[in-house]
DNA sequence: GCAGGGGCGAAATATTATTGCGCATCAAGT
DNA sequence: ACTTGATGCGCAATAATATTTCGCCCCTGC
């Protein structure tokens, strides 16, 4: 793996791996057809190379406490680099908030948080993210139900993409 | 475990295998002030009474190929229950489609989406989305970077919020 | 005070991970 | 075509881990 390209085997393991993050080495080597010895080597590569980023266990967030999800579009007063980057960095010490993205449009970010109910929230939103300096506007939604939450990449677009171009 | 409540080392491996989901139960045992056996069987109880879903290795998407990340927000022409179930199953057959939100306010449901271009995405929207049944408006916002991104649960918060129960 | 459930941990055993070669393959250079 | 070197595989040995087994302790309710 000098190259930073990917064969299929290694797509294999990957697709595997963030469907199930704790196969043992022996399963994952069965299942993408190489021996175990080389199928490790190769997933520490993926981990050192940045490909595999991590393992997570994925918690039930409602049983343990948090009913509440909600997404916030916010709009800044000033959007010069400095201003981006100070929002950003306050999102990131914010427990509550999961996902910071920028947009593009006329929102200038999107946040994922989660909440133990709905004061909780608001408390949040009207003592901290209402507050924080340069914040121009802040339009909330909360999730009524969710429908699908699979984080991560469609291996499936992936290989026929890989085909095409072979 | 016989009531459905956690203590304080279940929510510590919670917190610990949500943090780096391939961590050994040795190591676990260790961190969470146990000896292996037990800790192993505590994690596998969080398994089957579903505090622990899964474990996912979190892969890079933009390594992989999928260089652009959309959040759509979709509004239906009719929101009765079978056509919300209907938009929502339609979502999990998309590939593009990671995430599917219902919400509530003017926006029905929020979509966050992967693809390897943005020619890939147009051809999505023009071809998928925009042309299902039922679909009224579909607001789409690129992502131009991210600045957080840590799926589940703040267990800092849920730790202060059972001091204070406690 | 004495069952009985629940949970812990030491020790034994079964599985896995990891390391250490030697072999095959391929590409470049002679 | 014959090296040579780089890359990657897999067998076999070894080191770690996971998992089971079992006896002990601490509660709680009679």
């Amino acid at each position: 793996m000098v190259t930073t390209r990917l064969d299929e085997i290694d797509r294999k393991i990957l697709a595997e791996l963030q469907a199930d993050g704790r196969m043992t080495n022996v399963e994952l080597a069965k299942r993408v057809g190489i021996s175990a010895p080389p199928c490790l080597r190769r997933v520490r590569t993926l981990e050192e190379s940045g490909f595999i980023r991590g393992y997570h266990a994925e918690v039930n967030a409602r049983e343990l406490g948090f009913e509440v999800q909600v997404f916030a579009s916010v709009g800044l007063e000033s959007q010069a680099e400095t201003e981006l980057t100070a929002f950003e960095e306050r999102c990131r010490e914010w427990p509550l908030v999961r996902e910071c993205h920028m947009l593009n449009g006329e929102v200038d970010f999107i946040l994922k948080c989660v909440a133990p109910d709905l004061s909780s929230f608001q408390q949040f939103l009207t003592g901290e993210l209402l507050t924080t300096p340069n914040v121009a506007s802040v339009k909330t939604s909360l999730v009524i139900r969710g429908a699908k939450d699979e984080p991560g990449v469609p291996f499936d677009v992936l290989e026929e993409r890989m085909n095409r171009t072979a």
